[in-house]
Formats: structure tokens, sequence, C-alpha cells
DNA sequence: ATTAGTGTCATAGTGTATTATGACACTAAA
DNA sequence: TTTAGTGTCATAATACACTATGACACTAAT
């Protein structure tokens, strides 16, 4: 794992690892790495993935079970969804949106995003 | 101005300024507030400000003559736009798309993004 | 020459993310 | 009961963005 400059490392961490769960590498009762051993693989201290854990678990998408670890939430991947989409929505997308249009990018110049919005369209 | 919490405040407003510039809001020439003054302006310290102009200096959009202040560079709108393109696509664009892919959003949520692209499309 | 406005530099202080480390409570298994 | 692994808390140290402030050099206009 490799960190950006310019953002938190704990708010990082909880990028990653919600990604794991929006794509299914982490499964719902999931154990994950505990918070000494992750700090270990990712080179952080530990008190920087507590902070990142107890942030996760304040959103309802860990769950802790004192003496044993940090679980994926049951419910961890529909919260997430609500969460991330209206983050999307509401943080994500203006900007890109006005950038789009400040660079003139076009339908060629965007080939690839238009590409997997349109192979969303199918599944459904 | 209003600033994010997690990004710093010197690239937030050099952000800021090159979205002027971009936007033709700023032209080739135009002098630009000075140090002091816009550090009143939006409520932050000279050096703050400084830092953000040295930097934009730095990248070739603004030019500084002593004694009289800082001016956009002439050449500084192409600058930016191959500045500006290449950070899209390198760092913007990829995580936009993945996250689209994850969240499964499809033309009908993305519906002001597609109008956007297509209604440059045109412009050519 | 004086004045006001500009950028520039130096210093010190504040807040916060991150590190480093130790100690303690809890749980499961030997 | 002991041991190893878990989270938790507290403390101190480091790094860096940002602030606060003063001083100085340069430029234009009076």
């Amino acid at each position: 794992m490799d960190f950006s400059e310019h953002k938190n490392i704990f708010l990082q961490i909880r990028d990653w690892m919600v990604d794991q769960i929006l794509t299914g590498k982490l499964q719902p009762g999931d154990k994950i790495p505990s918070v000494r051993e992750l700090a270990a693989d990712i080179e952080v201290n530990r008190n920087t993935v507590m902070r990142s854990y107890a942030l996760m678990e304040e959103e309802g998408i860990l769950e802790n079970k004192r003496g044993i670890g940090f679980f994926i939430s049951p419910e961890a991947r529909s919260t997430l969804l609500g969460i991330q989409r209206k983050e999307f929505f509401k943080e994500t997308l203006p900007p890109i949106i006005h950038q789009i249009q400040v660079l003139q990018l076009n339908s060629e110049d965007l080939e690839s995003l238009l590409a997997v919005i349109h192979s969303n369209d199918a599944k459904k």
C-alpha cells in the first residue's frame, strides 16, 4: 500500500478497506487484520491504524469484539453503498463535471469513462 | 472562499486561481491581488498566500515583478491546459472510473455528467 | 526625499497527524 | 493458570502546515 502525500493516512487506510468491502474481497463477518498486524504490514504506527478502525466502527462498517479483533459488520455493504454514493454525488462528482467543462474534454477523450458507465447499464 | 478540511490551504488557493484562469475570469497579463491583500480577503496568513504564489510562479503560470506584484503569465492558459489535462488523466480519472464501477452507477445516475461531455462534442 | 504599496525573509508559536513505546484489560487456547 | 493475541489508553517526540509579526529591499507616485 502506497500513500498519497496530500491525504491523511488514516483516511487512506479507511478508503482502502472500504474498497475491499465494496469489491467483495472482504465479506460481512470476516475478521480483518489486527491493529498491530496491519500496522506492521503497511509500516505505519499502531495508533494510526486504530484511528482508522475507530472511524469505521463509528460509521457502522466494522464491529469490535474486545480481546478478539475487528470484523466486517453484517450490514457493512449496504451501509457503505449509501455512504459512498452520497459522498460521490455531493463531493466527488461536481468538481469532476466542472473540470470536464473547463478542460473541454469530449466523448473521445473520455472513451474509457463512457465505456464503464454503459457497461453498468446492462447489469440490471 | 471556504476551505476543505482535507487539502492544504496553499494548494486550494492555487486550484482556485487556476480555475479563474481557465474559465477566463483572469486573463494573461492581469495583475492579481497582492499577497497581503488576498491574505486579508480570505483571512489567511501572508506566508500561506506567498507559498501559493511561489508555487504558481514555479509552474510558469505567474510572473513576478519585484516591488510591483504578481501577474498572470502570457502563456498561462496553454501551460495550464497541459498541466491540468495530464493531472486529470493520470490522477483524477482512474479512481473515478473505479468508483463508478464499484458503485454500479449507470447512465441514468450520471445523466448530468453525460450531458456535459456531449455538450463538449459539438464545440470543435 | 518621502510615502505607500509591493514582494521577501526570518523568527517564534500553535495545532494536528504521525510516530514510538509502554502498560493494562480482555479473550481464547494450551 | 499460563501464554499469546487482541484492543485500549497514556505519554512523549517528530514533522509539517499554518499563524503572527517584524524588518528589509524594491518600485511608483507625490
